[in-house]
DNA sequence: GCCAACGTTGGC
DNA sequence: GCCAACGTTGGC
């Protein structure tokens, strides 16, 4: 099983309007490295939901429910869309802080490559985090 | 609001 | 093919 971080800005599409949608198709990934992430997640895979901006926090963990397809919103270029489904939310946000105050999680791309919206997260990064989602 | 990081574009 | 200019993202 995968590991995941894709990033959401809240004002644009949260946590809760997957919630309110039951699914969404992650559409608008205009990256490659962010695309080839897209490429290898698996149905099943576990996808920590983060809000960038003014929450700067990890909210719930989605799961993959369809792979990587075309992005039917891509005019051109082959881009990649995946399905998500919200799992569940934690019941404590994991913020950056939190994440960067942890030697372990320091190698994180979210830390690193604060550019990057998609990411695959290690099993034991996606561990510690929900250790600090209590 | 500013700035760093990074990707893309276009002139040469 | 190089590099400067510019746009976008996202943290501070």
């Amino acid at each position: 099983m995968g590991y995941w971080l894709v990033k959401s800005d809240p004002e644009e599409y949260g946590w809760d309007n997957l919630v309110h949608d039951k699914f969404t198709s992650w559409t608008g990934v205009r990256n490659h490295q962010a695309r080839n992430h897209l490429a290898t997640m698996k149905k099943g895979d576990m996808v920590l939901f983060y809000h960038s901006q003014k929450d700067k926090a990890i909210v719930g963990i989605a799961k993959v429910t369809k792979e990587a397809y075309p992005d039917p919103t891509a005019g051109e270029g082959n881009w990649l869309t995946v399905d998500l489904a919200p799992l569940r939310k934690l019941k404590k946000p994991v913020t950056l802080e939190t994440i960067k105050s942890d030697k372990r999680l320091t190698g994180m791309p979210l830390i690193r490559q604060s550019r990057l919206s998609v990411m695959p997260v290690k099993k034991e990064e996606y561990d510690i985090i929900l250790t600090y989602a209590g």
